[in-house]
DNA sequence: GATGAATGAGACTTCATTCAT
DNA sequence: CATGAATGAAGTCTCATTCAT
């Protein structure tokens, strides 16, 4: 029982692509700001602007408009990843690390209600539809990353650590928009996910 | 607006007590094996064995399940982390720490899509509904947790750091139990967190 | 991509009956009195004097009243056709298919555009849906007829007959109840769509 | 309320006269192959290959495709019958009718579920719209050929055997291209309608 | 207390039709 | 004239909750 979550049709008018941009944006800021439970297709048409009709006519369900959403959060996670491993962009691992933080802290500062239901809403039907698979793989990323930097990195397993460092990045980063702890600047929950996951990483220094 | 999630009244008699215990019990079966979209107050009933009358005879809306559930899973995890702390129990931080964490991967075993989801239905209707504080702050307890082993603790920011550990915790015993690295057994994953978490925290030491 | 016709639901207490009852006369009423284009489940049951919701507890959707009907006039067609078929009810060929036409017509006198409009509506989800093969095949007893009358049939082809037969009265009964031709009564149709089957069937006259 | 079904415009240009045939071809394409469901303007736009605007440029709205399917069809079967009332097509009744028979026969070979379908549409808007009556009488014509052949007939009411006869022939050749009973040919079923519709009502004849 | 039939607001989605470009 | 994006009324169906029995 498949469920198609692909764009219903290519926007090809530049009006068109306006309305599918205006739609979006409403969605994100109904998640954000209503709540999964206001996140309903006529709401989103309202506050984009729009028909129902004209949403239904790029987004075939209103899954299509959280995959939509989270693939385009997806590929700005990848995106920030991908900079911090350009060649020569960070000489150490805790530079690259620091700088994938900063990165993500970052893309979840504006909307971080947005990303929490997300990701609920999205996992919510993984199964009954057939959501394509961004098509990148964050492991792999993170892989990448402690292979480049080899001779800081102590752990034996790479990928038990690439696993471990992952779902540790995004869960700090998540609390750190969602549940900070009292009068903690950013910078200081920055430094302290790059602690620990410098700490678990790297070989012993002196520092810090 | 706000809406009343506690137990609409106390079962005094054993048989009630069974029946509440009945809708809980199916209330979690439901959502582990059938996932939130089959979670109805009327499928609930049914799982359970009795009428939705009676369902609403000791709960007086469907987020009074979520809360109850939720609450039901914050004491036990609460349980675990005073076992790890009690009086004697562990000489070492590492030891207390994997007692923690052993104790929350027992616990999150049997039912993981259950704790996944009972979060993110618990923190939809968080703000709406005066969910009443479990009572107990996990915070807290971490702290605790450093203070008691302050000796091996090198990190400064107490309150910081417990924050870093608790939501790592908490992300790694949920992505061990829902998505863990193929062919890793739980003790390799349970060794990863605890050193994680103690790299993070103590001073460095020679082991591992 | 089958879809489920069969009843929902079956009811119990005698109340449910009553209510089953209703819907299903009410969707007869709708049919025959405000056509195809207002039978809408909302119409449904407000003629039924219910809610959508008990409509949709005892069908699990509009096709499934379709089909309720359906089968409740293949029935009843089923029947009108066994009694002519009864031992020893009709001695000659002209009496039987007479007692089926007077039957059919009697039966299809009241609501006569309801059948037209269930017949179409039937057939237009046919194939997408499993709709259940009402049980009985008309031309097995159309063939029976000419079994047990042999001796007055003369046509060779008798599965041909059979379903030649069973199309032409089907077609005429509906004519007479929908379009019948100016001034004629009633008997004198009956007697017409007998004259064009057995003047088909039968072994040449000298009557008429 | 009535409804406008005629066409909007009469195209004059070679252009437009093509673009209203592709409309209608799409049209009946759709209803043949797709199912009455799926015939919606704008899938017989998008398979008329021209926009949703160009099919409501020559048709008013929906109904008044069905109308011109429904006008186009009557059409052909008026000219069917008209060629065996030719002056000396036939010599006798058995003739006559055995060619109306055939051209009927073949004008609903290829598209026979259109015509089941349109029929069906046709009737459901029959009286909410003014729908041009299509300007012929098919009882008329079978009246003509009644009196035509007068001296075969033996049937009293001619206007009576005109209705039993324009229905039984209509509903057997639809049934014959959508029901056909099993491996029986055309031509067998040509015969069997023929059989049908002489027998009731030529004199008896020792032919056969 | 228990039952389960009934309710009905409201969510999702379609599609005939219009109109700016 | 053609295009196709936009509209929005209307229809199907669900499910939390109530209440007569």
């Amino acid at each position: 029982m498949d469920k198609r979550v692909d764009a219903r049709k290519q926007p090809r008018q530049a009006r068109s692509q306006a309305t599918v941009e205006a739609i979006l944006v409403a969605a994100a800021r109904v998640l954000e700001r209503e709540g999964s439970r206001a996140f309903t297709t006529n709401r989103v048409a309202e506050v984009a602007g729009v028909s129902v009709g004209s949403l239904y006519q790029y987004f075939p369900n209103k899954e299509a408009l959280i995959v939509a959403l989270h693939d385009r959060h997806g590929r700005a996670m990848h995106r920030v990843i991908g900079d911090a491993l350009a060649d020569g962009a960070h000489a150490t691992l805790r530079e690259a690390v620091a700088a994938v933080v900063r990165g993500m802290l970052a893309a979840h500062a504006d909307e971080p209600e947005l990303h929490r239901v997300l990701e609920h809403e999205y996992a919510s039907f993984d199964e009954r539809t057939s959501a394509p698979d961004t098509g990148f793989d964050i492991y792999r990323e993170v892989r990448r990353l402690l292979r480049r930097h080899a001779g800081e990195v102590r752990v034996a397993d790479r990928e038990l650590a690439a696993w471990a460092v992952a779902h540790t990045v995004h869960a700090l980063v998540h609390a750190a928009v969602l549940e900070p702890p009292r009068r903690r600047r950013r910078g200081a929950l920055e430094g302290a996910i790059v602690d620990v996951v410098l700490a678990y990483l790297a070989v012993p220094s002196t520092s810090r």
